[in-house]
DNA sequence: TTGTAAGCGTTATCAG
DNA sequence: CTGATAACGCTTACAA
């Protein structure tokens, strides 16, 4: 950091006090035209940069929201970018950490190089080997403003994706170009909050429109692409077959499709895949993936403005504010 | 940000003087065993946490190190989280800006953010319509210890994926498995600079092996898809047809499989593809795509170090330390 | 309408 | 081995 032009600086170059400097630069207090002319045009002169250490140390705040990711997968990052873009507007700035998630040892690591940041708000991407309940107390103990990017576990009001809106419309969808037999893959653990808000929103939407639920469990224990083919196996021995299904996430979604492919399945002839998350690689399947649109754009900016609400001492939003958000559907050639 | 403990509140606890407690902080100077004792068990009690912003403030030196970025794609953001990790373990952290590339302009938009935040370094992940020139004059302007990420355009030493030998081994793979007529698919435009890595790349393999270069140029006027399917429609034109082929991108890849596999090829019977990127995606291609895989760990870590080298007015590495990093290939179906 | 000066929490100089 | 104390650049109460 090469020593730069101060306050000081300018107001001797302006004639003036620092104070008057201060008070054209914060627009507060009254200054004749004539000496802000002057002072302006010193600061622009001397390319005057203030100084953010010097103004949180004095201020006694901190104009940062540190970031907490295990993964740099596009759907969270989409999520950054969007916080950081709100956030900016307002002039705070953005510190991303990643958490090494080697151990829930971890967790304490993480929060200490939090701490070292002093940063005014923190936001959580969750893990998925749930250190969730972990996190609430560390960072409650800490006393850090701070808030759950699109997590199901947490119990606050932490801004979320509305999975099960998300895959009820999904369905219905599929219902509505005349699919009759819907299956879902997906995980159906309790324990699996994201799965069971997905899993819901299948079953209702089944139900409402008098169709029989036809349920295949993922294998969480194994990759993305294993599970997929696994459940590819099942598929193949339902009889009668599903005309359509509902898979868990876009990965599985393209595992399966390539496996039930190979197999002779033709999609969507035979069978509609509807996939969930929109990932990039979503548009490259065989055939290109309908799926569900996650609201990553919306969860950023919305998550920026919460934090900077609490921050700032500010009640949530207006009434009836929810902090569930509703995905899109992207419809493409695999329905 | 909360009134914490500081040095003073300690120093009382403590019953010696900030100065002491500052020793026992720092390691530096004498204390003997008892005070540091008494010291020591004070901070812990309190739980005492220095503020980093008086310490910025009185050292006249930042600990963060801003990074510009104008995606979030997965292969952008592994060399962020290697920079992170690199850069943490010497306390400092990172800062993430994205830009908005709307216009031009907006290069003076991050500038000015830029300032704001009093960085020790910046890292720039240059745009595709290069503002690189741009950048470079603005980034020594402002007198900004900068390098860029992997970008193809930068003059000075910052480091880069060695695209060239990348695909060179790739192509050299290809031949070593009896494959004979290899084509290229990717940019042929001069100004294009990474695209003449790669085809610099491939011209030197077949060329080495005596095999006749066939060369598809892609449209980089559309999106990767659509080039994709375009140089399918090409590829099936040609008499005799190639028995391998090497891709630009991965992305690019996957919809050229999807589209001559639609036409009847089979993969990798009559054709092998080989991508570049490694992306998560990869994998889940049919079939399962063999690829160049980019280096994002070691060039986020090289980055870092780099970085702080520079902070810290150190010459670069040793002797005959080189910025460019070879990528390392990933042998899946598709060849 | 403008100026003086204190103080934020560190670090580091200079004495003791 | 330890302690006063100034200084970093900014904000802001209080005067003038």
């Amino acid at each position: 950091m090469k020593t730069a032009t101060n306050l000081k600086d300018i107001a001797e170059v302006a004639n003036v006090s620092v104070r008057t400097v201060a008070r054209v630069l914060n627009k507060n207090g009254y200054v004749s035209t004539e000496t802000r002319q002057k002072v302006t045009e010193a600061i622009q002169r001397l390319g005057y940069r203030p100084n953010r250490y010097a103004r949180s140390l004095r201020k006694q705040q901190s104009f940062e929201i540190a970031v907490v990711s295990w993964t740099y997968d596009e759907i969270h990052m989409e999520k950054l970018r969007a916080l950081e873009t709100a956030i900016r507007k307002r002039d705070y700035s953005m510190t991303l950490l990643f958490d090494p998630m080697k151990s829930p040892a971890d967790v304490n690591h993480v929060m200490e190089e939090l701490h070292n940041r002093n940063p005014a708000a923190v936001a959580i991407i969750n893990r998925p080997p749930l250190a969730e309940e972990l996190w609430t107390v560390k960072l409650n103990e800490a006393g850090f403003a701070y808030l759950f990017i699109d997590s199901e576990y947490a119990r606050d009001n932490s801004p979320k994706t509305d999975r099960q809106q998300g895959i009820f419309d999904a369905v219905e969808y599929l219902a509505s170009t005349g699919r009759e037999r819907i299956a879902y893959v997906g995980t159906v653990e309790s324990s699996q909050k994201v799965g069971v808000a997905r899993l819901r929103g299948y079953l209702q939407a089944v139900k409402q429109h008098h169709l029989p639920d036809i349920i295949l469990p993922m294998d969480t224990h194994v990759s993305r692409w294993e599970a997929g083919q696994a459940v590819a196996e099942e598929f193949r021995k339902l009889t009668p077959r599903p005309d359509a299904v509902q898979m868990y996430s876009d990965e599985l979604a393209m595992s399966f499709m390539h496996a039930i492919q190979k197999a002779g399945v033709r999609i969507p002839e035979d069978v509609a895949v509807m996939g969930f998350d929109d990932r990039r690689a979503a548009r490259y399947a065989s055939p290109p993936l309908s799926t569900v649109k996650q609201p990553n754009e919306e969860l950023g900016k919305v998550i920026g403005e919460l934090l900077l609400r609490k921050i700032n001492g500010e009640d949530p939003p207006e009434e009836g504010w929810s902090p569930k958000i509703r995905p899109r559907l992207v419809i493409r050639e695999s329905t």
